[in-house]
DNA sequence: ACCTGAACACCGTTCAAGT
DNA sequence: ACCTGAACACCGTTCAAGT
């Protein structure tokens, strides 16, 4: 085993990293979801390979800066594993999430754009989160809920909409999802 | 009034855009959807810049290019209208066209992308005749559709899963929609 | 082990010059 | 009126050289 094995990355490389997501917040909020690699890396006054090595493809990127969003989403849903109504609790949390997934529409675009080789670990993390949360919450809600819907079903209907269209749309469609998937009791 | 004011366009004009169509049919097929312009110029023996000004944008392209197969599922929509049960004609068509977005994601994605000012005859065209088509099947369904669902809701869902999942799991959330849209008589 | 920035390749877009 | 193809600009990706 050599000295170094065990230990983790070197001081300044996650301090790049650190600068590279916040410099990205910036820029992306600036110049939009599309913006140039170059410009971030010069933001973060570091060079532009060391971007792409950290963030292999955009998509990487884009978890890391929206990771602490996506925790706040996912911790929203966990508490809502204690709300009263498990089909209410499960709805206000597809309703929280169409939101999120509408902001990010690069994000959620450039999911299913990867090709399952270039898929990240990053990336996994990313997507394990939000299904585990949706799981949870139609797990709950599953005497209320029609057989055949799963939770994977849900997801791609809220954020394939949210992609697709407006937010406002978008949050509509879910509401009328609601009294179509949910049964007569 | 100028001699040439209401004739058609020119010969080799009209000649160049018919190659154009059909050489970026051939190569969108060898090279996927996102083809450079350059290649299909090529194909086509064509300046690229002339590519460039009969199809401004790559959407333009694409609805030239699936101009037949949208005029084929048009009329297959309008021949359901004759068919006995109304929702089952509509959703037989949504099948039908999801299973078309699905292979044409592409443009799918193009269509939400293009900035309202981009818009090109040629787009709105391939627009219109989609959704009119989904109109006039939700009308002749509407006494069995619960109120609220309208045509443009149907179609969002629908293309949205498509472009968003494969063509198998969309169709089946189309399946699902049906029972969730209809009211229970 | 990690970083740098220049170099490369590719592609969309435009434009001056042709017919 | 339409076409041509070269030129430009931009950007993702790689790589040899540094520390």
């Amino acid at each position: 085993m050599s000295p170094d094995s065990k230990r983790g990355p070197r001081a300044d490389a996650s301090r790049n990293a650190a600068r590279l997501v916040a410099a990205a917040r910036e820029v992306l909020a600036e110049a939009g979801n599309d913006a140039a690699f170059d410009v971030i890396a010069r933001r973060a006054g570091v060079g532009n390979a060391t971007l792409y090595r950290h963030f292999p493809t955009r998509a990487d990127l884009l978890v890391a800066v929206y990771a602490d969003e996506v925790a706040a989403l996912c911790d929203r849903g966990t508490r809502l594993l204690e709300a009263p109504e498990p089909v209410d609790a499960l709805f206000a949390w597809l309703d929280e999430f169409t939101v999120h997934v509408a902001t990010k529409r690069a994000l959620a675009l450039a999911a299913t754009e990867e090709t399952a080789e270039r898929r990240t670990a990053l990336f996994h993390q990313w997507h394990a989160a939000i299904t585990s949360t949706a799981d949870r919450l139609v797990d709950r809600a599953r005497p209320a809920l029609r057989d055949e819907v799963t939770a994977l079903d849900l997801l791609t209907l809220a954020s394939g909409a949210a992609a697709t269209t407006g937010a406002a749309h978008a949050r509509r469609l879910v509401a009328l999802l609601r009294t179509g998937v949910t049964t007569g009791g």
